[in-house]
DNA sequence: GTTCCTGCAAAACCTTTGCACCACG
DNA sequence: CGTGGTGCAAAGGTTTTGCAGGAAC
């Protein structure tokens, strides 16, 4: 039971077709070929919002139909890597590990992220003068800028009223 | 065959057994006792000056003649984190997993990293100029922040000035 | 005395590897 | 057709868990 391939066309990239030619360069480059496991996980991957981890993409080819085995994912992620395309964005949740995690690179639009230490909520943003500083900083110091992975962590408007409240709530009975 | 236990008097920390204090805080608020290797673990931790993972905090036990197994070294690690004692800063190498690495939580002076992709050389630097913006970010989306992670991962002097010699070459000889 | 902690061994995970078969180019 | 890719199963690591004995308070 076959699906024809679809075309990715990704939203993260600016939809001009960029990531299949990411894709399609590095497997020239490196004398790869371009398999039908390799069209579905470039497919989703360009479907795919926010975060995902290896376990959750397969979730999805097979949602989507896609038969492609755990191992080939873990290979070709890999390489979408190398290519470009994604980026490994290692996080950990209250301090237990969770395993790797990926995002898009996206086309042009660097974001970073806000995460709540209490709830884990995490939030999108882009600073361009924070993005400006940090060239600085790597020219200070000789290096040429490739990419960087900003994480603020903090406590989130919700967890914070939540707590004034407890803490006042404490101070009340306890003090 | 035991050994005395040392006060941990943490160079990290403001040298006046700040460590120690969040750890004992910690532990009292939450009904946890003060056992030797726990004591051990303090006194490591707070001598070790960069980063360090879960095997090698424990060789340096075992070298230090504290005798304490993995499993309790895992169980007190997050127990540290949860304490602001030490960060975890999971880091992958050229995109393959390594296992979750820890540092000191600095006392007052804060660090972030430039990474080389290239040969992976590591170098600390810290800049008010974009600590002071990430406030701005944080209170801009109401999150009182605690903590981050800054990672510029670009290409160091010597791999740039080795790779423009590489590419002077190739362009002789190919082009 | 209670609890909580430790160490051991085993389990649970995530990721990588070896190998035979298959398919892209 | 030849080489590189896939899937499976198994290996390799790291991190967590169950349990009995021991230690802190």
């Amino acid at each position: 039971m076959q699906q024809e391939f679809l075309k990715a066309s990704c939203a993260a990239c600016s939809s001009e077709g960029l990531c299949e030619k990411k894709f399609h360069d590095l497997l020239r480059s490196s004398g790869g070929r371009l398999t039908k496991e390799r069209k579905s996980l470039l497919t989703i991957v360009c479907d795919i919002k926010g975060h995902f981890q290896p376990q959750n993409l397969l979730a999805m080819l097979r949602r989507r139909g896609y038969p492609v085995s755990l191992t080939t994912v873990y290979r070709n992620l890999s390489l979408l890597v190398r290519a470009g395309i994604i980026r490994r964005t290692d996080v950990q949740e209250g301090g237990s590990h969770v395993g790797a995690r990926y995002e898009h690179v996206w086309g042009r639009a660097h974001h970073d992220h806000l995460v709540c230490s209490r709830c884990g909520r995490r939030v999108e943003f882009s600073y361009s003068a924070i993005d400006a500083l940090q060239e600085v900083v790597a020219a200070q110091h000789g290096f040429s800028l490739e990419r960087h992975t900003l994480e603020l962590v903090g406590v989130c408007p919700d967890c914070r009223t939540a707590e004034s409240g407890r803490r006042a709530a404490a101070g009340r009975t306890a003090r």
